[in-house]
DNA sequence: AAATTTACCT
């Protein structure tokens, strides 16, 4: 019998509501057995990850021979040096000095490994890890091999995000000198940044050079393999202006394909201009290039995304201007596809439609196209939106019958809906039954959502639960989650807890959003907290963090004299 | 690393 990929994942969706965990592993033992150990590989094993048996999950796949490679997978090797190492180095007076007699009291060698894990935690400090690099390079016991391509291209990263582009093209000198192997992402990753910095200019220069530093390829064979990238950062950060003019200047060593047009084209529908998009639509089209599915893609988003839909009559050109485009696409014979339904059918959640979103939902399904995650997901937002959680919930089983697992977006969808009503009662209960049938945990945004509902209802206990919940889970706190529990407590008047929080998330390296800043502050001077103030006044001088200096010279003066 | 869901708050 011929299985497809379709009917295992509907069987083991249903295992795992049932919490047959056992069932399942045995009936992945005998399948592994009878059937392709990539068709295994194929099915979604994140589900199982988060049931309490990861044990024998691990095991599962030894005996496959396998890597367990699932997103968010939990870290099984702890990295107990790097987590030391970095901590020791960021709250420090003098840090290699601590290091190094603690270091070699435990023996730690300098693995690349090691290396590679400190420079990640180290990489909101580029001073720090610059040094922390050079130290581990002089180290007796670090092997030759430390100076690893990926280390130094995390450097650059690390040095580019603080602008210091000087750096960055000093550590690629350093690579050349070492006879470190430079290749694209090492330039890719000095590219990325430049533009996101707004430095263009600059990062076509680096491009049009680094052929030098590229020895296995040649100049034309640089601008052909690796021109689109440049394109598409150009583009994805707004500078089509400059995209366009470096590709009309060079037109003529590239290879002129789809892809390339359709990165110009994502470039103008990204910055609204949908009529420069059309256009090079036609060139493509007169230079006998055929568009794909991606383009027309590509185009259909730019003509919905951020479309103005009030009121109705502006919904409708929306809706035209769309259906257009796919009379286009199958006129040149190009079949529209999942992503194509899903454009459209986010017009409609974002329209409130949900009767045209479900009739939308049932058209695609009889012209044989299988929705997938975003597809259900933008059905369900629409149908939350508008109140029908019943239905949505509905929704969200037939999706699961249909072998598709949805992801904590889907479920987000809900908790904004019951966060609308203040039904905690409602969230609570979907909480918990999230965790419970492990199809997919919590992400920082659900913690989120949960945590500003309940702090808006005053419900302080069960946001410090929720919060426990979301460290646990290890998804958080991300910025979001503290500035939400700082502010919660702030209205409460509990600056003292409001305050130590401040305090946690600077040391874990956010760095608060001003208003957070002066919320606090107001509240400690106004019930005379001068002491809680001052130590945390020492604490950001010690991380030299200001928070604009109108608002020092102001606000700060009562408390110099 | 050519495309689609982007939540929370100020």
């Amino acid at each position: 019998m011929y299985l497809t990929n379709f009917s295992f994942k509907t069987c083991f969706n249903a295992l795992l509501i049932f919490d047959s965990v056992v069932v399942l592993f045995q009936g992945l033992c005998y399948l592994s057995s009878s059937c392709s150990i990539e068709m295994l590989v194929r099915l979604d094993f994140r589900s199982l990850f988060f049931t309490q048996t990861p044990v024998h999950f691990l095991r599962f796949f030894c005996s496959l021979q396998l890597q367990p490679t699932p997103p968010e997978l939990p870290q099984f090797e702890p990295s107990n040096d790097a987590d030391l190492i970095s901590q020791l180095l960021l709250h420090h007076h003098n840090p290699f000095h601590a290091m190094e007699s603690s270091l070699q009291l435990n023996g730690i060698s300098f693995t690349p490994f090691l290396v590679h894990q400190t420079l990640i935690r180290l990489k909101n400090s580029s001073k720090v890890a610059l040094s922390f690099f050079h130290y581990s390079q002089t180290q007796p016991n670090s092997s030759t091999s430390t100076s690893t391509s990926t280390a130094f291209n995390l450097l650059i990263d690390i040095s580019c995000k603080v602008r210091q582009f000087d750096v960055a093209w000093q550590l690629i000198i350093q690579m050349d000198q070492k006879s470190v192997k430079t290749d694209f992402t090492t330039f890719y990753v000095l590219i990325r940044r430049l533009i996101s910095a707004g430095f263009t200019r600059q990062a076509i220069r680096t491009f049009s050079e680094m052929h030098v530093f590229l020895d296995q390829y040649g100049e034309d064979e640089v601008w052909k393999l690796y021109f689109s990238y440049l394109l598409d950062t150009l583009c994805k950060y707004g500078y089509v202006k400059v995209a366009t003019e470096v590709f009309n200047k060079e037109k003529w060593r590239l290879e002129l394909n789809c892809k390339v047009y359709t990165i110009l084209i994502y470039g103008w529908c990204k910055v609204k201009n949908i009529e420069m998009a059309r256009r090079f639509l036609g060139e493509m089209l007169d230079k006998g290039i055929d568009p794909n599915v991606v383009s027309y893609n590509v185009l259909l988003n730019g003509i919905c995304r951020r479309a103005s839909l009030h009121p109705d009559g502006r919904f409708d050109k929306v809706i035209r201007a769309a259906e257009k485009v796919f009379e286009e696409m199958t006129e040149r014979g190009v079949e529209p596809d999942v992503t194509s339904y899903s454009i459209l059918l986010h017009v409609y959640s974002r329209a409130h439609k949900p009767e045209l979103s479900l009739e939308k939902l049932r058209i695609m399904r009889r012209k044989g196209i299988c929705p997938n995650i975003v597809t259900y997901t933008s059905v369900i937002k629409c149908l939350c939106t508008c109140g029908r959680i019943e239905d949505a919930e509905l929704l969200l089983e037939q999706m699961v019958t249909n072998g598709v697992t949805p992801t904590s977006r889907t479920y987000n969808c809900f908790f904004k809906e019951f966060k609308g009503r203040k039904d905690v009662d409602g969230a609570l209960r979907l909480y918990g039954k999230m965790k419970e049938c492990s199809l997919c945990s919590p992400s920082v945004s659900t913690f989120n959502i949960l945590l500003g509902m309940l702090l808006k209802l005053g419900r302080i206990g069960l946001a410090r639960d929720i919060w426990d919940d979301m460290k646990d889970s290890g998804a958080g706190p991300d910025l979001d989650s503290y500035t939400l529990l700082i502010h919660g407590f702030c209205e409460k008047q509990k600056w003292k807890t409001a305050c130590e929080f401040f305090m946690e998330m600077i040391e874990k390296g956010f760095l608060p959003q001003k208003v957070t800043f002066e919320t606090l502050y107001r509240g400690l001077i106004q019930s005379n907290m001068l002491r809680t103030w001052r130590r945390l006044k020492k604490r950001l001088d010690e991380e030299s963090i200001t928070f604009g200096s109108e608002f020092e010279n102001y606000h700060l003066k009562p408390y110099r004299r």
